[in-house]
RNA sequence: GGCAACGUGGCCGAGCGGCUAGGCGAGGGACUGCAAAUCCCUUUUACGGCGGUUCGAAUCCGCCCGUUGCCUCCA
């Protein structure tokens, strides 16, 4: 199986041939920190993780690589307000980052370079751009010569004349042409600042991706990646100054993700409206989030908002019950039945859709529908085995193999489940609150369970229900099944 | 203004020439001591508007209307 992707560059789907398979070379334009990650970052982080685990699966060796951008004028206006270097506040957010892909289940990337670690690569990209006549220096500034290079505009599907016509950058009297951009920018007082050819300085914004892609992947790649907003003018810029300077294409197929809105409006941080990531995970298991992003095709804008939030949790409350249903079903009594159940042969058909859907345009939405039309046939089987209070071995071994393929689909590929383990999930979390002083001891709510099915037995379902209520107001809720009791958290 | 997308049933959201996507919500039923959970049934001209191509269009083409993104830093 190979995966069909849309290429920006193109404008089409075709089909994913790498440049040396089994290797696949991978590079993502990662954070710039100089704040917490908000939702916007984390779709990004999610799709993508998820397509590298998937294309992982797929049997490519993929060598990932996920940048910092260190320094840049939002780190030093930070450090400024801050009265503080602009070295702090880059390990700070880095350190919020990695905190906060812990918490999202992103992977970490085979190398995760820094711009502060590469700014010798990125005087020689310069170098080179100007010796072949690409770029040229002014007053201690370096400026790419949008002019010399006529491709100049086919990733954005722009031409020069009409952005010169509509150009809203500030006329510098630096520049020769208004779109030229800055390679390298002389300092300022205060600022940071390297030694170069053309005096002290630091880098412009495009050329530390082309930098740090040449050293760690090399002058041809098999996927550039990034969202939908960078497509203009970074992705632009770096593949001028990538293939002015090799003559070679830059990236095979350039990959981009939608964005996420509120209430219709792209989030941001000019705009105020965005929501962090720690904020999400502060409320919401990390699953949900990658459910919600996993639920809308990636290409595709996505409005975030709580109510969405709730309705994903349900959603995902429904999976984990079919999941964690397989035990209470292996409580009931068994009995033989002769043949083959259907199920597994509904299993096999949900495998080969949920990656059929994956390898067309990477279709999450369509390979989660794959995954729930299962998940409905697992709840026929066990209503069935309640009201019959029995169930087949026939029918519990079917079941049992639908759960351990859903597992296995959901925790390789999408990063789900990843601490889901049946039975112990919730008294899990419970154990870890108790810890944290926050709540009660798991082992005493068994044993209120416990006393409260004595009192069912009895028939005293005052005193039943007065459990079952208290516990709920503590958070606990208890549900009854032919197979017993069992409880779970909020 | 230029460029690029998008407009699907109560909401969200796949599909992109003929074959019930899926999720959430709502109503009814089964089950239950009552709940919860679960399943079944219903939500039976869904595809912005108007034309066109076709035996057949949500799906292709044209125009129009509306929403958004990019054109400045941005995942």
């Amino acid at each position: 199986m190979s995966l069909r992707i849309y290429n920006t560059l193109t404008g089409k789907l075709e089909e994913l041939v790498p440049l040396n398979p089994p290797h696949l070379l991978i590079y993502t334009c990662g954070v710039t920190v100089y704040d917490d990650s908000h939702v916007g970052h984390g779709r990004s982080l999610i799709v993508f993780d998820v397509l590298r685990r998937f294309l992982e699966h797929l049997g490519y060796r993929v060598r990932f690589v996920r940048n910092f951008t260190d320094v840049d004028d939002k780190i030093i206006n930070r450090s400024k307000q801050e009265c503080t270097d602009f070295m702090t506040i880059a390990n700070r957010y880095i350190a919020s980052y990695y905190i906060d892909m812990e918490n999202i289940r992103v992977k970490p990337a085979d190398v995760e370079p820094r711009v502060t670690e590469h700014i010798q690569e990125i005087i020689e990209v310069i170098k080179g751009l100007i010796e072949k006549g690409y770029a040229y220096e002014s007053e201690g500034d370096v400026y790419f010569s949008v002019s010399s290079f006529p491709e100049y505009g086919k990733l954005s599907k722009r031409n020069v004349e009409e952005l010169e016509a509509g150009a809203r950058v500030e006329p510098s009297e630096k520049k020769k042409n208004p779109l030229d951009f800055a390679l390298w920018k002389s300092a300022k007082a205060g600022e940071p600042a390297w030694d170069s050819p053309w005096g002290p300085g630091r880098p412009g914004w495009h050329t530390e991706c082309v930098a740090m892609i040449f050293k760690h992947l090399g002058q041809t790649i098999d996927i550039h990646a990034g969202g939908l907003d960078l497509v203009f003018p970074h992705h632009e810029n770096e593949i001028a100054q990538a293939e002015a300077l090799t003559g070679k294409p830059f990236a095979r197929y350039w990959v981009h993700n939608g964005l996420v809105t509120v209430g219709g409006q792209k989030m941001s941080k000019s705009l105020g409206n965005y929501i962090t990531l720690k904020e999400v995970y502060s409320k919401y298991h990390p699953d949900i989030l990658r459910l919600l992003v996993l639920f809308t095709h990636y290409r595709s804008p996505l409005d975030f908002s709580w109510e969405k939030m709730e309705e994903t949790k349900r959603a995902y409350e429904r999976l984990i019950n079919a999941l964690e249903d397989l035990e209470l079903l292996k409580k009931l009594p068994s009995y033989e039945e002769k043949g083959t159940h259907p199920l597994f042969e509904s299993v096999k058909q949900m495998e080969e859709g949920f990656f059929k859907a994956l390898s067309d345009d990477f279709n999450t939405p369509q390979a989660l529908a794959t995954i729930y039309g299962l998940i409905g046939e697992l709840g026929k089987i066990k209503n069935k085995a309640f009201s019959d209070g029995r169930i087949s071995r026939q029918e519990l071994e079917a079941y049992e193999f639908a759960v351990n393929s859903i597992i296995r689909s959901l925790r390789g590929v999408f990063g789900l489940l990843e601490d889901y383990k049946p039975e112990c999930d919730v008294k899990r979390v419970v154990q870890k609150e108790l810890e944290a002083g926050t709540i009660f001891d798991s082992r005493l709510v068994d044993l209120l369970v416990e006393v409260r099915d004595m009192t069912r037995k009895e028939k005293l379902f005052s005193v039943a229900d007065h459990i079952r209520d208290r516990l709920k107001e503590l958070g606990i809720i208890l549900e009854d099944t032919p197979a017993g009791t069992k409880w779970k958290k909020q």
